[in-house]
DNA sequence: CCCCAATATGAGTAATTGCCCGGCAAGCGA
DNA sequence: TCGCTTGCCGGGCAATTACTCATATTGGGG
């Protein structure tokens, strides 16, 4: 006969998550969570604060916001989207990537609950990383999953690029990160590694791949490309004296959303979201700040669906 | 020019959803969401519980808690289950269904996420109403739901019955109800809707389905049989006398799982789920007082997966 | 046009929550 | 062993939230 499971000792991921669906689902007072889980009220409340501040609590929205929709409804008349989706304004201090997270792992959820098996090609940055942590664990083995940039970063730190390993961890689906580095050196350094068979095979796959999903950076003094070490202030200004608006998987375009020829764009590894690509390719971008970036990448049809949020989605359309 | 939406006069909804937002996401206080959205504090607050009570906020967990997981592991062991999920628990003064509901949400989105076009039978009840309530609308075309209960209600009050309805509207999938009264007055008039050729290509349907959702209803004297009206009083002490202890779909079995031959058992319109069958039949059911139902529907395998609370499954395990 | 019922609103208040702090115990290197 | 750091614990308090009650408003029926 099987034995009732004896808690143990609960782990603290466990205590948190039952504090936090206490307070959340069952709507009790931190008190009675904490005669429940005999703990001290204290001790209750941090539990909870726990629950939410490591993202054991998921909250979303069941209700589309009228404005919101009035707004996607607007985008895709005004460039012609596929599909565009908004998130609704989180409030003032609320960084703009965790409001629309929710919805960008929505809209990928979408995506790899699709039957046919397809190849997802994915970008890095904030956005992304963001879609993928608050995306559910769903098993969708039948899609593949690849990178469209290097994951080898000029200081070895790999951490914040592996959108792709940690996505595939969630849906156990096959993935093929890209070996070589975001940006190399030189240019004889890229094209040596664009030349091994391995590499090629990637950025053949990434090439046919049926959806495509990247962030988009802003070129400004702000720009993520130099924030995260992969240009220097110099080739910053250099790109920016030449009319650079923004970047998308780390090639850089200027604001008619034309790549181009200099600068890092020349050593830049991985393969290029080319405008006009009649398959999906997905622009996850938040931020008031992306919007001169996301203009010129809407314009040229280097993307041509849109995840963001509701004032970076009235400030585009208000140009 | 595509012009920007102006949100003339966002619905009452919409401002609660907004608000709950805000609230939950944003982390802002009801001062500053009243602020935000230019309405008095206590509207902010009002607009903020109205958004939880209407479940425009939903609430998920994302870490399985360990004591859940072991319960599962020996609910699996000890029944032979193909599937088993428990919630946990959500306090003592709270309703079951409500916390079971977000858990077999996610368990019948697993199963419409399924590449292949299936055929989903639905009992209902309330944790069946729960459990596509807590749902997210996904598009899911490929399958066919098919009620395995009758759609006519005694006093004509569909309104709880149309859980099958329901779910298609938020998949899009084809739907078959059963045209036929839940529990008919006399056999004969059972028996000449079951001879009508539309009821029975959806009886066929429902016998070939690929999944089985059904609720699993107790016998003693809260009976929801009794509660909604299915039984008088009368009919339900003579199935206690007769040994009744819980029902699938509306069919009355005994302790050992075994269907009575008489009461409304007679009268009882739909697809009686079968004892053993070879492809998953999960009940849903949370609350303590159905352990007795549970266990002799278990024991029977008239259901082979389970989902329910951690009180109820603590309680099937300690028998 | 008026009245009634239902519902929303605002003020006040009690309950609840978030957070700062001093204290304490465990871990660790000298 | 001592002294130090680190992190948890519980007390206490200010901020925030939920609820009650009296009043206002809206909409429908007569």
């Amino acid at each position: 006969m099987a034995k009732v499971p004896q808690a143990d000792e609960p782990s603290l991921h466990d205590e948190a998550a039952r504090a936090g669906w206490l307070y959340y689902l069952g709507g009790l007072t931190q008190d009675q969570i904490a005669a429940e889980l005999g703990v001290s009220r204290q001790r209750a409340q941090r539990l909870v604060s726990r629950a939410v501040a490591e993202g054991l609590i998921q909250v979303r929205l069941s209700h589309r916001i009228g404005a919101c929709l009035d707004l996607e409804a607007a985008l895709t008349d005004r460039f012609g989207l596929t599909r565009a989706r908004v998130a609704p304004f989180a409030g003032p201090g609320v960084d703009a990537v965790r409001a629309t997270s929710p919805v960008a792992a929505a809209e990928l959820e979408r995506v790899l609950r699709m039957a046919e098996g397809k190849v997802i090609a994915l970008g890095t940055g904030r956005s992304l990383r963001g879609m993928v942590d608050a995306m559910d664990e769903i098993a969708a083995p039948q899609h593949r999953l690849v990178s469209l940039i290097g994951n080898i970063a000029p200081d070895g730190s790999a951490s914040f690029f592996d959108v792709v390993m940690r996505l595939a961890d969630k849906v156990r689906a096959p993935h093929y990160p890209m070996p070589v580095p975001v940006i190399s050196t030189t240019e004889a350094e890229n094209d040596a590694f664009h030349a091994l068979a391995p590499v090629q095979r990637v950025v053949e796959l990434a090439r046919q791949a049926d959806v495509i999903f990247v962030g988009v950076g802003q070129m400004s003094d702000d720009a993520p490309l130099l924030k995260d070490g992969f240009v220097t202030r110099a080739e910053l200004d250099a790109m920016q004296a030449a009319g650079a608006t923004g970047e998308v998987a780390g090639w850089v375009y200027d604001s008619q959303g034309a790549y181009l020829d200099l600068g890092t764009n020349r050593r830049t590894g991985g393969v290029r979201v080319e405008p006009g690509l009649p398959r999906p390719a997905i622009g996850i971008a938040a931020g008031v700040q992306k919007t001169p970036a996301l203009a010129a990448a809407l314009k040229a049809r280097i993307i041509n669906g849109l995840v963001t949020d509701e004032p970076t989605a009235r400030a585009l359309l208000t140009l």
